[in-house]
RNA sequence: GGUCGGGUGGCCGAGCGGCUAGGCUGAGCUCUGCAAAAGCUCCUACAGCGGUUCAAAUCCGCUCCCGACCUCCA
């Protein structure tokens, strides 16, 4: 196996990674906070580590993917206090709390399934493992690094820093941090102003809460991850993932949890996946800028001139790197429109070439520059660079222009199939008119039709036939071999 | 305000000391009844100003813009 070098968050360079345990590999990912649909954004992040987990998959790792659902704790602000995001909106939409959760979970699979992604291998939920949090809490209580106020238990991260470097994620100046003025609001029964909840003192009026040493109560946003990655990782795993605006609060403060109560760090890869940006600015629920995917595949939203397949957002996704940001527009998925097009064409073309005595073009050497491409940190744009050189051969071939063996056209179909479907994710969508079905014996009457009159050279009524079927999408191709069909 | 990351050809987007990706668009050519598809050719860019170096889009400094984080966010 050669080496993959992935990018870590921690050490902030390109390390060679080595899982504790091979062929074993952990990755655990933060999943969404299930109160509202998941947006365009979101969705890149997890095709993002998908990639990740196919590409581990198709090196022959055995990969345990873990994704958890956030379905209770996570509050609006950074109060401590008032609903969580569930309860209001719950309240909005007069149901349960727990109905919002169960709409949005489905919402959620139901985006990643049409983008092809594959399922975690656990997919835990904060509210099943609330016994798990409670423990951790108490653990880390013991250990002297969080302490109890009316109900409610925060972390100390005064009490922290002396032992641990709270910062070495984020990297960021912690005495800046411990000394920003900047006005949060409201009073705050914290005792240190970075100080975080661990567990939550429900109000009277509060519909999610559980029984605690501490009375009833929730837990807060931060420990599920630190309870749920242990439960089915171990203390310590190989690659701990989410988007990169969890790092300075979310996962500095899952690493603090975990130092304080076990005395190790969590993961040894931290993977952070960039923004998804509109015009510039990130996409988020908050700016109001965001997009649902289904308004994006059905070409509903102001923004849009038409939809865009979930495969051609996908390929759009991977034309980027997963740690750059990405600008969302109608010009850019255009052009991945018709690229995925011509990729898939050139993968159909694959079959029908005939081979030679050699090969006028190194397939291997194709093979290895993709190889080395993913082994860089999971670099897609350039692996699509390099399938699109190997399209303009195949298309060569075609012509004429080029040669291949039969050994290497083997090899040429497995590379493609490989990198197209296993490791891009990425699936044929274009439906070609049923081969069995009576809309093909339709379309065989039609096209001999106009074969009939282009032998009598009646060009404009094969013209006419021609325009009338792009009016309902199937376009017509006239070459050496015959009448090729797309329909769309 | 503080911290961090960016500014690449018409658009998107890689590269991050020498070899000047790739996709889309546009122009021309080949093929074709025409079109489409495909192939070939062309349009050669790195915000600005200094500096280091035999050599800089790539390193350093300054300036100007933009974004992210510091508040929930993937």
């Amino acid at each position: 196996m050669e080496p993959l070098f992935l990018y870590n968050t921690l050490s902030r360079k390109k390390e060679e990674f080595k899982p504790a345990h091979p062929p074993f590999v952990g990755m655990y990912v933060c999943g969404p906070t299930v109160y509202s649909n998941a947006h365009l954004g979101n969705a890149r992040t997890y095709v993002s580590f998908d990639i990740i987990n196919r590409y581990f998959l198709h090196i022959g790792y055995k990969v345990r993917y873990v994704r958890n659902i956030t379905d209770a704790g996570h509050l609006e602000g950074d109060q401590d206090e008032g609903d969580d995001k569930f309860a209001k909106k719950a309240k909005l939409e007069q149901v349960e709390p727990m109905e919002i959760v169960q709409k949005y979970t489905l919402d959620f699979h139901e985006i990643l399934r049409q983008f092809n992604t594959l399922p975690p291998n656990v997919e835990p939920t904060a509210t099943g493992h609330i016994i798990e949090q409670i423990e951790l809490c108490k653990q880390i209580i013991a250990n002297g690094f969080a302490y109890e106020i009316s109900g409610s238990i925060y972390f100390d991260v005064q009490k922290f820093i002396k032992d641990y470097n709270y910062t070495e994620l984020s990297n960021r100046n912690l005495d800046d941090l411990l000394t920003n003025t900047r006005d949060l609001g409201g009073q705050d029964e914290k005792r240190g102003r970075l100080d975080f909840a661990l567990w939550i003192k429900a109000k009277p009026e509060h519909l999610m809460h559980w029984p605690s040493p501490w009375g009833e109560g929730f837990p807060g946003w931060h420990i599920e991850c630190s309870a749920m990655s242990c439960k089915y990782l171990g203390k310590e795993f190989d690659i701990h993932g989410g988007g990169m605006d969890l790092i300075p609060t979310h996962h500095t403060n899952e690493i603090a949890q975990n130092l304080a109560s076990h005395h190790v760090q969590p993961a040894r890869y931290w993977i952070h996946t960039n923004m998804l940006t509109v015009n510039g600015q990130k996409m988020s629920k908050s700016l109001g800028n965001s997009f649902l995917p289904g308004e994006l595949f059905a070409g509903t939203h102001k923004l849009l001139d038409k939809g865009y397949s979930p495969m051609t957002v996908r390929f759009f996704m991977l034309q980027a790197h997963y740690r750059s940001t990405l600008d969302f527009s109608n010009q850019a998925l255009q052009a991945s429109e018709k690229g995925l097009e011509r990729l898939m064409n050139a993968f159909k073309v694959i079959d029908t070439l005939k081979t030679a005595g050699n090969s006028s073009f190194s397939v291997e050497d194709l093979r290895k520059k993709c190889y080395e491409a993913m082994n860089d940190d999971f670099n897609t744009p350039i692996l699509i660079a390099y399938l699109f050189d190997g399209v303009r051969f195949i298309n060569s071939v075609k012509d004429g222009k080029e040669t291949i063996t039969s050994a290497d056209l083997a090899a040429l179909k497995k590379l493609y199939s490989d990198f197209i479907f296993d490791i891009m994710g990425l699936k044929e969508e274009n439906n070609l008119p049923d081969a069995s079905g009576s809309d093909d014996k339709l379309m065989g009457a039609v096209l001999a039709i106009r074969r009939e009159v282009r032998a009598k050279k009646d060009f404009s009524t094969s013209d006419l036939i021609r325009d009338e079927l792009k009016k309902i999408n199937i376009v017509i191709r006239d070459t050496k071999d015959g009448v090729v069909l797309e329909k769309f």
